[in-house]
DNA sequence: CTGAAAGCGCTAACAG
DNA sequence: CTGTTAGCGCTTTCAG
């Protein structure tokens, strides 16, 4: 009947392997190994242990699993701001993904409404967790973190973020091809002043997307006026609010993401009585699941969730399988999508 | 220098309290006491551990700490379809409420378009990493599980569902007074004909809150007609084709949640050229971030998440603390929210 | 194929 | 206040 330390239910402890072990008259290193896919054990005997296991009610317990074989099976996702679409996708996508390949997500989130820097304790904490990787899909977290994990042995993975260390793994979408692409087909629709609205200052991918729209436009000598939305709906609605009441408002509005754009898109329609698609072209980037609703119906660059997941996945099992392996720096292409938000000629209208 | 079997920089092993413990002249103990809130022992004697661990990159490892003391801190949460932007809210919150309290989720989503029924063998899983608490928010997942934890001793708590089993806690949002008063507001602002689309028939939330919202019609001598729209954007849109194109239309739909009542606000605006607020009243239930977006500004009634989260917190806490404890049964009060989407007076316009 | 034995890294009495 | 001593529940050689 073994000791009776813990919980469970009426207090009574949950079974261990010893028990089944006993009930099924084998030693407990064969329940391990009926447990085990793959190890030596007859098929008979692998039956009784089952069937006494399923008796009492038994479950192996994956802490003591982890403690020996040093592997958590658990992967820390840090990940910022759920209001922006982009992220509960990306997020469910990687969920289902991992689990698939046994792992689980041990999440972290940051404070709503933290400020970037500052390393939360709690994301420390999740070191002490052990987990056999980090993603970091926030950009509320200061890089020095990526450090210290690596310090630590575990795995990193930036994913829509950089940073300068070459040594730490990323996934990205396009920023380079992605603003280019919207530059010039802004170009060929005719437009002539620009806007940019920026998410945080900090962000790499926010600096690479505006570095890149505007390394296609200024060359041509036109100009792109700024404002900042800090990755935020109502300050994306200020941004805009603040180019377009300016005496040279831009009549081509690129944000660093779709999250933002929409907010854009409510404040030209609402707030300037524009009309998006005809007074102005509103572009973001992501094509976020509500940039196709009709009520929006953004043009935006897309970042392929269900191409750049199989990507970090890998990535993450090649990096806990060979530590030394060489980083991933991989950027993941997208593609233009047009649709009603910017002036010309639509797919089909 | 230790034994050397694990992973860590370079192969070499992350050292361990006895590490630590030789470097600082003390015993092994000490140093895990060193690293307990409250433990006895003398400031200065944990300074000097301290340096060393830091020293040494120390960090105490959580799984060991958990086989001994049979707490992980950490909760498996169960999400569904994180399309619904109701969800990313409640797990944001979630996440950042215990994390204050100590304890970090661990994620399991249903896989992207699964059928309801059939427990995932993969959340089953959870059970083995022995957390200390459940805390399903998906529909999509039998009410089996739910005995399944609690046959395991685990506090089990669903969150926006229930069951029949009284022996579960719950914590829901108002579908008894929300749908009345959604009721009786229609009511009120003339409306005559009604249609209610459900989210998925074996959801208890969608079968109350129709209940609700027929039990004021009804007796009155009113006919609501239904369709189904599963909780999911496309279909509600075509349960709104569905409402709308029939020849008795209802000129006030009420949806089981936000999410539908979005969808059904673009079939209703670009597919049948109707102005909602006007030609016909949409309401939801939840009060999402989008329903305040200018493009929907959708009345709704709401699922006030930074009241229900410490509600949560609490029944949780306490059920592990008490697991012979009554089961918490919590209906949080929400508030009709007036917006645009719905015909009448509206709060200032 | 199976059992015995030795821990994984840490916490928790129990003496001192 | 601190060290000693047992394990938590399981995986993993190593014999047999």
């Amino acid at each position: 009947m073994a000791k009776q330390p813990g919980r469970g239910f009426e207090g009574v402890a949950l079974p261990t392997a010893y028990d089944v072990a006993t009930r099924a008259g084998v030693s407990q290193s064969a329940v391990s190994r009926a447990f085990t896919e793959g190890a030596s054990i007859a098929p008979a005997t692998r039956q009784r242990i089952l069937k006494a296991a399923t008796e009492l009610g038994y479950r192996p317990n994956n802490i003591a699993r982890s403690l020996i074989t040093r592997q958590s099976k658990t992967i820390g996702v840090v990940v910022g701001y759920l209001e922006n679409q982009f992220y509960p996708q990306l997020l469910q996508a990687l969920s289902y993904a991992f689990q698939a390949e046994g792992y689980r997500l041990l999440l972290f989130t940051n404070p709503p409404g933290g400020a970037p820097g500052g390393d939360e304790p709690v994301v420390e904490d999740m070191l002490n967790y052990r987990v056999d990787a980090v993603i970091l899909a926030s950009v509320m977290l200061s890089s020095h973190f990526a450090d210290e994990c690596r310090a630590a042995g575990i795995p990193v993975l930036l994913l829509n973020r950089k940073t300068d260390s070459p040594a730490v793994s990323s996934v990205t979408g396009d920023n380079e091809a992605g603003p280019r692409a919207i530059a010039n087909y802004l170009l060929a629709m005719g437009h002539r002043r620009f806007g940019y609205v920026a998410g945080l200052e900090s962000s790499s991918t926010s600096r690479d997307r505006e570095a890149a729209f505007r390394a296609v436009l200024e060359p041509q000598g036109f100009q792109v006026v700024r404002a900042v939305g800090h990755y935020d709906f109502a300050a994306a609605k200020l941004a805009t609010r603040a180019l377009l009441a300016s005496g040279q408002a831009p009549d081509a509005i690129f944000y660093a993401n779709d999250h933002m754009a929409l907010a854009g898109l409510e404040a030209a329609r609402f707030e300037f009585g524009l009309v998006p698609g005809q007074d102005l072209s509103i572009v973001g980037f992501d094509n976020v699941g509500a940039a196709a609703w009709s009520s929006f119906d953004l043009t935006t660059y897309s970042q392929p969730i269900d191409r750049m997941v199989p990507i970090v996945v890998r990535a993450v099992l090649d990096q806990m399988a060979n530590p030394q392996g060489e980083p991933v720096r991989a950027v993941v292409e997208g593609g233009l999508i047009i649709r009603g938000s910017s002036r010309g000629p639509k797919p089909r209208a």
